[in-house]
DNA sequence: GCAGGTCAAGTCTAC
DNA sequence: GTAGACTTGACCTGC
């Protein structure tokens, strides 16, 4: 097994962030592209970091380009930050860092209310628009949650499963991630049964809301893509996460592994802490 | 220049 | 009923 592994958003040390946003006030064509450029302009330093010291995965921050999926965010807007993606493509896939996406808590695929499904397929369009125009392989995955329960899991989930059924085209860059207390890891497995969509595995919101699963059957979802997994430690208060990662999740997780250890697949591990790349090289040093 | 309040959006839990 | 946790701290105002 070899297990690749890179952090998301931002650097905690020298202050690059692809995460910058402006305020909704503020929202104006030269606020916009100062913030995108900005963003973007990091995003080529933390590749390059990236390459410098061993990660082959990162997580663009969701402002990337601020209120993108607004309805007052202009066309013309649209137009010429996709011109400058891809005029910037090469600079950017050169360094073969995964890139990945993970939109905000607001993207409800099974919400009840038509208005908060509606929105959230905007702002899934959006992810998929930056990642497509810088023309990210397969392995660029928009991962979300599943969403609510209200008070209904199977219900829930079959709401899920038909408003993703009505956005086909979404699918070909969705991840479905379980969730710390709603949706499990086999909730998610049953979910990409109908769906076809990969699995990532979140060990944190794992040991918060377990359940039983094969590991197979996950890795199986991964058609044509390499499968992608969440490690993260408690935080002070409950649901928190933390500054580093505990050595003993590290442990936990691969006891987990465990049957994958004599195979030769390659996964990649993201840890979800707050010291992000300094956290990300001592991870980087547990599994050499 | 810095501290502290604020920020587009949903859902759930703890108090 | 509300604050705070999750995506994620960065922006902005006032001193």
């Amino acid at each position: 097994m070899i297990i690749r592994t890179g952090f998301f958003c931002s650097t905690w040390d020298n202050g690059l962030t692809t995460n910058r946003k402006i305020k909704f006030q503020n929202l104006s064509h030269k606020r916009v592209i100062e913030t995108f450029l900005r963003n973007l302009n990091d995003l080529k330093l933390i590749l390059e970091f990236c390459k410098n010291n061993g990660f082959e995965v990162f997580r663009i921050g969701s402002n990337f380009v601020p209120f993108f999926s607004h309805k007052d965010f202009k066309d013309e807007w649209r137009y010429e930050i996709e011109d400058i993606l891809k005029s910037e493509r090469k600079n950017i896939t050169k360094y073969n860092v995964r890139l990945t996406m993970h939109p905000g808590q607001f993207v409800v695929l099974n919400s009840p209310d038509p208005k908060v499904v509606s929105e959230s397929v905007r702002e899934i369009e959006y992810h998929s628009f930056i990642l497509d125009s810088l023309e990210a392989d397969q392995n660029s995955i928009i991962i979300i949650h599943i969403g609510g329960k209200y008070q209904d899991k199977q219900q829930s989930i079959e709401r899920f499963i038909k408003n993703l059924e009505k956005n086909v085209s979404l699918k070909r860059r969705i991840a479905i991630e379980n969730d710390d207390k709603s949706f499990s890891v086999n909730d998610v497995l049953q979910i990409s049964k109908f769906t076809g969509l990969p699995v990532v595995f979140d060990y944190y919101h794992h040991l918060i809301n377990p359940s039983e699963f094969d590991l197979h059957d996950l890795i199986k979802t991964w058609v044509n893509k390499i499968p992608k997994f969440h490690i993260s430690s408690a935080g002070k208060r409950k649901y928190e996460h933390s500054d580093y990662l505990d050595r003993k999740d590290f442990d936990g997780f691969k006891k987990l592994m465990f049957p994958l250890l004599n195979t030769d697949i390659v996964i990649d591990v993201m840890p979800e802490v707050k010291m992000k790349e300094k956290a990300a090289l001592i991870f980087l040093e547990w599994i050499k």
